[in-house]
DNA sequence: CGTCGAACTAATGTGCACATTTTTTGATGC
DNA sequence: GCATCAAAAAATGTGCACATTAGTTCGACG
C-alpha cells in the first residue's frame, strides 16, 4: 500500500491489445477523424501508459495501413484517397471471383447450410431494422466465403481489406452507412448452388459496383485537430 | 579522427534496410536454416548495431511471417508445416483464378505485348541453363499478372505470398529448387489472347498442382543451431 | 510592409540500464 | 543412475534519458 510504483508493467500483454482495440475502433466509428494526428505522448498520458506501448500500437496500425507514418513526422489517421478507396473495393472484388472459382469445386451441403443459416440472420436483422448489426452481418457475409475454403491466408488477407474499407466507409459516408442489399448475397449463394460459377462471379461484381457507386466519393478535409479525450481521462483504469 | 563514437546513429534508415535485407536473403539463400534460433544480442553484435534496430527488423520480419516470434521466448526462422505450405500455393492459385477473371475484362495489346516480352526473356534465360534467372523470372510471370491490373493491394498480397513460399522452395528443395515451366507460362498466356478464361483459369491450377507436386513434403528436422557468423563478423563494415 | 532566417518549442528516434522470464547447469536425494 | 529442484546465466521486455529533427514564432533586414 506503499506509494512506491514499480517500474515495470510486469509485462501484460493485454494492454498492448486493449489500446489497439480502442484506437481501432474509435477509428472504425469516426471518432478519430481521417487526418487527425496521433501524438505518442498525448496518447501515452490518455491511457496512462508509457510511449513506447504507444509506439508499439502505432507501429501495427501502420502496418495494417490503417493510419499513416511518416518518418519523424509521427502517424496520422489513414485518410484515403478515392483512387485507394477503389482499389480496395477491387481487389476485394478480384479476390472474390478467385474464391467463387475455387468455393465451386469443393462445395458442400454443409458449407450451403451454413450460408443459408447466415442470410437468415441477415434478413432478420433487416427487418428489424438494427442497421449496427446489418452492416456487421454484411462483412460477415463475404468473411463466410472465404472461411469456406478453410485457408488462413486468404482469410487474413479478406480481414485485412474488410477493416481497411470499413474506415472509408466511416470517413466518406458518415451518417448513412452503405450496406450490402441482402437480395444480393442471397442470389449470389442461389447461383452458387447452382454450380453457376460465372454467374456467381457476374452476381459478385455488381454487387461491388453497387457498393462502391452507393459511396459519394468527395473529400472532406475535416483535418480538425481533435484532442484525445476521446478516450477519456483513464479509460483503462475507469 | 577521435576515438569518441557518437551516442547515437544519426538516424540512419538505410541501415535497417539493409540489415533487413541481410537477413532476408540469407533465410532465402538457406544459409539460416528453418528453425534457427534468432537471437537479438548475437545479430546485434554481427552487424555491429544496437538490439533495439535489430528488435525492429526481427518484428517487420514476424509480421511478415518469415520468422516466428513466441513472446518472451525469442525469434526464429519460420519453420512452415506442409499443411501451412499448401494454404501458401492454394491462396496463389485462388487469388490468380481472379486475377484471370479480371484481366481477360481489361486485357489491352500492350499489356499482352508485355507478357510476350516476359516469355521470351524467360525461354532465353531456360534456354542458356540460367537456373537462377529462370527461378527469379518464373515468380516474376506471376507478378506481371497482378501487376498489370494496376492495383497495389493485389500486388503486394502477391508479393507477400511469393516472398513465402521463396523461402518454403530453400527449405523443403534445398538442392534443385523447382521452376515452373515456361511451357505453362505461355499457354496461360495464349488462353488469355483468345479471352479463354476458364481455359486459362484451368491451366493455372494445374500449374500450381504441378509445382506442389514438384515439392517433396517432407520435414527435415535441420534445427541445427548455427553460429550467426553466416553474417561475418561485420558484413556493414568491411 | 513583406520575407527570410535564426532561435525556440515540441515531437520523434534511439541507445542504455534494469526487471522479468526462460533456459541451462549443477548438485542433492531417492 | 536418474529424476527433481534450485541457483546461475542468458535472453527478452520495458521505461527513461537524451539526441535529432520537424514545426513555430519572433525579430531583423531588404
Amino acid at each position: 500500500m506503499s506509494e512506491r510504483r514499480q517500474r515495470t508493467a510486469k509485462a501484460d500483454p493485454a494492454a498492448d491489445e486493449a489500446i489497439y482495440q480502442a484506437i481501432s475502433t474509435a477509428i472504425l466509428e469516426g471518432r478519430l477523424r481521417a487526418g487527425t494526428k496521433l501524438v505518442e505522448q498525448t496518447l501515452a498520458a490518455a491511457f496512462g501508459v508509457s510511449r513506447e506501448r504507444i509506439r508499439k500500437v502505432l507501429q501495427r496500425l501502420g502496418a495494417e495501413r490503417r493510419i499513416e507514418m511518416v518518418p519523424n513526422r509521427g502517424a496520422r489517421v489513414a485518410q484515403p484517397s478515392p483512387g485507394e478507396i477503389k482499389a480496395v473495393y477491387e481487389a476485394h472484388r478480384v479476390l472474390e471471383a478467385g474464391v467463387l472459382v475455387q468455393l465451386a469445386r469443393i462445395l458442400t451441403d454443409d458449407i450451403l447450410a451454413r450460408l443459408d443459416a447466415h442470410l437468415v440472420e441477415e434478413r432478420a436483422a433487416a427487418a428489424r431494422g438494427d442497421r449496427a448489426a446489418s452492416v456487421r452481418l454484411s462483412g460477415a457475409f463475404h468473411l463466410h466465403l472465404v472461411d469456406a475454403l478453410e485457408n488462413e491466408e486468404l482469410s487474413r488477407f479478406l480481414r485485412d481489406l474488410l477493416s481497411r474499407s470499413s474506415v472509408m466507409v466511416s470517413v466518406y459516408e458518415p451518417a448513412t452507412q452503405s450496406l450490402c442489399a441482402v437480395d444480393e448475397h442471397g442470389a449470389i449463394v442461389e447461383a452458387l448452388r447452382a454450380r453457376d460459377v460465372a454467374g456467381a462471379i457476374d452476381l459478385s461484381r455488381h454487387h461491388f459496383l453497387h457498393v462502391e457507386q452507393r459511396l459519394k466519393l468527395e473529400l472532406p478535409p475535416a483535418t480538425a485537430p481533435d484532442l484525445a479525450a476521446i478516450f477519456g481521462p483513464a479509460p483503462l483504469k475507469p
